[in-house]
RNA sequence: GGCCCCAUCGUCUAGAGGCCCAGGACACGGCCCUCUCAAGGCUGAAACACGGGUUCGAAUCCCGUUGGGGCCA
């Protein structure tokens, strides 16, 4: 029996999280839900200049929000690194105790000039390791790394890679000023907070031969390790900003639902066979590292809006007016106190909006009287005639005992037929006069789900404004 | 610049030597359905970056080139 799977996701507090971050964490969320194991969440914020409260609140928000629960991390104690500073110095000491790592006091420029002078020669900085044999007692500490072989990662995703350790220098493990760098930190954290599997970007690909023989300095077990490719925008450069939204947060905002996000970016690199829609439990059961992909992939927002409206239309009623609700109140609208009612407009718009913005964009009249209507299709039916048609359906309308759909449909089908028009002359009109544009869900359903009462007011007022333009 | 990663339709991907003159999905075009708009159904166009090998046979393996990305910064 295998040792229990405990992954992390460790975001730096330094922003919201990112669509990219949030895909790293779902992986790791799924691996360990996958096999059973646990999920932890660390808060990096050794960068204290840039690291703030609100990012934390923001970023454990926007893990709630797309359903990733950890099992371990805030806003229990222990797990920013602001708060875990006499482990980092303790195993510093260790590695001093047992030589390997030494003080070095070479000053920046001197490193710098070296630095530049490998480059003249097109070759990697390595840091000469002049310091190495000098016993200092202060200083930067560095690591002690061998000069000959190599250092293999095994990783999950993309196989062996392998790094010339001479191309690795005695990288820094503290610095002059006693903080803790971040390869350091990382590396201690994982080894006492037990990881068995490190899941993250592409970019700590390069750092992590020099995380191994720290691992191994330490004499700490190494774990596995997983890199997943970054996303990029549509240019194929690293997606930041000016491609346009990147937040989780700002995605829900637009009103997109949790499920339809984390589905897009489940499939965003990772794949089973020809499946595209999965719940979170296919997910969960069917998610395997090894089907990760190994390139980088383009952000695309039109398929997550596919998927968005998917889920719009397929999931059911009483969740979707929970989700809509709110959106409903954000544009100043009050949902109906009937469930049953609000669930049947909602039935009408679902199919019709990408996001839970979108459809109560529209919906609106539902919810309010038209303030205008659409002037071209006004000026075309909103005439001596149109009047006359109108008060023709008002009168059919107001004589009949039901208001059901099936009801309105006999009544508006028999009206047409008496007045030798077509169907979509009385529809469109009537459309015209209850939410005041052009498009809107089917006619009867809109006449039934706003009532008789509201539906009729509509109806004169646009027959008044009809006749005023006569 | 050095090191590392990557490379199938516009995009996400299937493909782990013959099942592929390459499949699915989004987007796009056409048709159907239809009270509008959608949704839905059918259908069309669209890719193995390039060059060498290996093999009876390569999208699949190897080498190189080119391009993109990452780390060092």
């Amino acid at each position: 029996m295998a040792a229990p799977v405990r992954v992390r996701f460790a975001p730096s507090p330094t922003g919201h999280l990112h669509v990219g971050g949030a895909r790293t964490a779902l992986f790791n969320w799924l691996f360990a839900r996958h096999h059973r194991g646990a999920f932890i969440l660390r808060i990096e914020d050794t960068d204290r200049s840039r690291s703030t409260d609100e990012h934390i609140v923001a970023i454990v928000d926007a893990l709630t929000w797309l359903g990733l629960d950890w099992d371990e991390g805030p806003p229990a104690p222990g797990y920013r690194q602001t708060e875990r500073l006499a482990i980092y110095s303790e195993h510093a000491q260790r590695l001093l105790a047992a030589g390997r790592a030494y003080y070095c006091d070479c000053s920046p420029e001197l490193l710098d000039r070296e630095r530049e002078a490998a480059q003249r020669r097109n070759e990697t900085f390595r840091y000469s390791g002049r310091c190495r044999e000098r016993g200092l007692t202060a200083g930067a500490l560095r690591l002690r790394i061998p000069t000959e072989g190599a250092t293999v990662v095994n990783d999950l995703i993309h196989g062996p890679v392998t790094f010339e350790h001479r191309q690795l220098d005695d990288w820094i493990l503290v610095r002059t000023d006693r903080t803790p760098t971040y390869n350091f930190c990382v590396v201690v954290d994982d080894v006492t907070m037990r990881i068995t599997h490190v899941i993250r970007g592409d970019d700590h690909l390069s750092n992590t031969p020099k995380q191994i023989l720290c691992y191994e300095a330490l004499d700490y077990a190494v774990p596995e390790f997983a890199h997943v490719s970054l996303i990029l925008g549509k240019d194929k450069s690293r997606l930041s900003k000016r491609h346009g939204a990147t937040s989780v947060q700002a995605f829900r905002d637009a009103g997109f639902p949790a499920d339809a996000l984390v589905n897009y970016l489940a499939r965003l690199g990772w794949s089973h066979g020809d499946q595209e829609v999965f719940s979170r439990a296919e997910l969960v059961e069917l998610f395997d590292i090894k089907d990760v992909a190994t390139s980088a992939a383009v952000f695309d927002a039109i398929k997550l809006e596919w998927l968005s409206q998917h889920y719009l239309k397929t999931m059911d009623g009483a969740r979707l007016a929970g989700l809509a609700a709110p959106f409903v109140r954000a544009a100043g609208l009050t949902p109906p106190a009937d469930q049953a009612r609000f669930v049947g407009m909602l039935d009408t718009l679902r199919e019709r909006a990408k996001t839970l913005v979108e459809l109560v964009e529209q919906g609106r009249f539902y919810f309010e009287r038209p303030s205008v209507y659409e002037p071209k299709a006004a000026q075309k039916l909103l005439t001596v005639e149109g009047a006359r048609r109108l008060h023709a359906l008002i009168e059919r309308l107001e004589a009949e005992r039901e208001f059901t759909v099936a009801a309105i449909e006999r009544v508006v089908r028999g009206l047409t037929d008496e007045l030798g028009l077509k169907l979509v002359d009385l529809a469109q009109l009537a459309r015209l006069a209850v939410t005041g544009r052009t498009a809107s869900p089917p006619i009867f359903d809109v006449l039934a789900l706003s009532g008789r009462d509201e539906s009729l007011a509509r109806l004169c007022r646009a027959r008044e404004i009809a006749e005023r333009a006569a």
